[in-house]
DNA sequence: AACCAGGACGTGA
DNA sequence: TCACGTCATGGT
């Protein structure tokens, strides 16, 4: 077994099932010390289980760039309150209308375009799953919010990659730090079975590893990882 | 009271 | 391509 591989089983191991992608139709709470928030189903892959689930997970995506997801949740519930939380209301919504709900989440008058133009798409995929391509394609759409789209919204074996998995694997020694998004994307999928539980696990889990030991520089200094290979209990 | 959070886009080298 | 600046709220 590879490394990428060996890490992704010992961070399971630390932390367990992490539960992602948060649903606000979800009871389950993560574990984790850092944000402890709810909509997590740990150990559970069968989410979303139709369609509005499936929305509200595209939604956050966007929401979530640049953003804590405590921020994002109170944009969701808000929307919820509007009975906008599906296609065809976030379209109908006014403009004001939208960006004064999401405005926790920041950044409103950017999300709030980002959410039209993804609610009219939506709309238009009937059901389909779209490519990777034509999430790029949209304004406000990029490689994380895509691949996050498709790994948990419509589960579509895509790796995640964000700051996190940067600033994790390039303190660990794996790549660069100035390395690109499809670069770091390619070094996980090459490296892990095409399984989706994995794939939506490990993110979730880098993510939680990051929150405890890389929130602020200087870090890694605490990173059991870390420590781990240096003691070359690795490879 | 700065600093930062599960990024993406526009611009000018 | 690449390095920056911009976008914005609210928690710590």
């Amino acid at each position: 077994m590879n490394n990428i591989y060996q890490i992704y089983n010992m961070l399971l191991k630390l932390y367990g099932p992490q539960g992602w992608w948060p649903l606000l139709g979800c009871k389950g709470t993560n574990p984790t010390k850092t944000g402890a928030i709810k909509g997590y189903h740990l150990g559970e892959y069968s989410y979303p289980k139709n369609n509005i689930q499936r929305f509200e997970v595209c939604i956050g995506a966007v929401l979530t760039q640049n953003t804590s997801w405590p921020q994002v949740e109170k944009a969701l519930l808000n929307l919820k309150g509007l009975n906008a939380l599906n296609p065809k209301e976030i379209k109908n919504l006014k403009l004001e209308k939208l960006k004064q709900a999401i405005k926790p989440a920041g950044y409103f008058n950017q999300k709030a375009k980002k959410l039209k133009i993804f609610a009219e798409f939506y709309i238009n995929l009937k059901g389909k799953t779209p490519t990777r391509d034509e999430l790029l394609g949209l304004w406000g759409i990029g490689h994380e919010t895509a691949d996050s789209i498709l790994l948990y919204a419509f589960k579509v074996p895509e790796f995640v990659v964000d700051a996190y998995t940067r600033r994790v694997f390039a303190n660990l020694g794996f790549i660069g730090q100035k390395a690109k998004y499809n670069e770091i994307k390619k070094l996980f999928e090459s490296n892990l079975p095409k399984n989706l539980r994995i794939y939506q696990e490990y993110h979730a889990l880098i993510v939680e590893h990051a929150k405890r030991y890389y929130s602020k520089k200087p870090y890694g200094k605490n990173d059991s990882l870390l420590k781990a290979i240096k003691t070359k209990r690795f490879k």
